[in-house]
DNA sequence: TCTTAATACTTGACGAATCAACTAATGACA
DNA sequence: TGTCATTAGTTGATTCGTCAAGTATTAAGA
């Protein structure tokens, strides 16, 4: 008795399109995922992005990284990279330091505390996605992947596309 | 902190699992979408939230829908319907009325200027949605939106739970 | 009928996101 | 070397989102 999207939305009318079916599918989908791991980090104190920046410089290592390389590597893009970093420094989980070769950049380093929570989080991360991801077998995963990399690929350029003509 | 997932990050493997991969995937591709139909409608002065609200209301007609009502159709979970709403009665596309028969109730309906809004940006959604997914073939449309409904009821159950055992 | 619980919002306080405008530093090139 | 464009990041103004607590109304049980 799987309730399928038209009747979750409990719309009239069906859609218009296959296209605008699966697009409502992905948004609905990744938000209950993000609520998901929004729930597991919650409790610690930090947001889903704020996490996300602690794994991308956890796995920077010492060497750190520059604020926009940090907002570049973001799964969900983040104008507001510069106080979503301010934050994390004022709980004392990332560090800056103004580059000296380059005194425009302003390189992030995690700091011991950053990296215990961070692991602290990594099972319960892995434990919610796999489980919510679990109920697809490895080839759906795989072909699941594959769809959503195509597309996001895709409507990337479409994206630049847009910007750049208007 | 265990084993496995320490080696991994030392080995540089980007994922510790299919699963993770896929959340990762899912997450990155409905920011991409989330962010092309926030360009469709952004030069009409409204959000994707407003857009998906007159959508709700148009689709409900006449009769109008009871707030609460609309929050629990929309496509991403909206805590703060109360003020979405709000934003759209002040720019004249939606009206309220507090229900006569059950005085707790605020029925909520489209305007026609909403309606003419909303209708103006049909089109253009449904030639963003289409584009970004026109890249999948018809049958890996409906594969798609099979393994993306197959999650999110599995993840939803996950998040429903996860609440009730807290 | 009276009390208690549940429903349907609304409001306040605060944190977070967004866009444009700004500063500072560097690079390109005549 | 001086000018101008580019890069890297910050700041301000505003809107938006979020959680907790509150109000009004209805429903349910003793």
């Amino acid at each position: 008795m799987t309730r399928d999207i038209v009747e979750e939305l409990k719309q009239n009318k069906p859609f218009p399109s296959k296209g605008q079916e699966a697009a409502v599918a992905l948004l609905r989908t990744a938000d209950v995922l993000r609520r998901l791991i929004g729930a597991v980090v919650e409790p610690e104190g930090i947001t889903t992005q704020q996490y996300n920046v602690l794994r991308i410089l956890r796995g920077a290592g010492e060497a750190g990284l520059p604020t926009l390389e940090i907002a570049d590597r973001m799964i969900e893009a983040t104008p507001g990279i510069t106080r979503l970093i301010d934050r994390l420094e004022t709980k004392k989980l990332v560090s800056r330091e103004r580059c000296l070769t380059d005194r425009r950049q302003v390189f992030c380093r995690i700091t011991p505390g950053g990296i215990k929570l961070a692991s602290k989080l990594d099972r319960p991360i892995l434990d919610a996605t796999d489980t919510a991801l679990g109920i697809l077998k490895k080839n759906e995963l795989t072909s699941l992947i594959d769809l959503l990399d195509r597309t996001r690929e895709h409507s990337n350029q479409q994206f630049i596309e847009r910007r750049r003509t208007s």
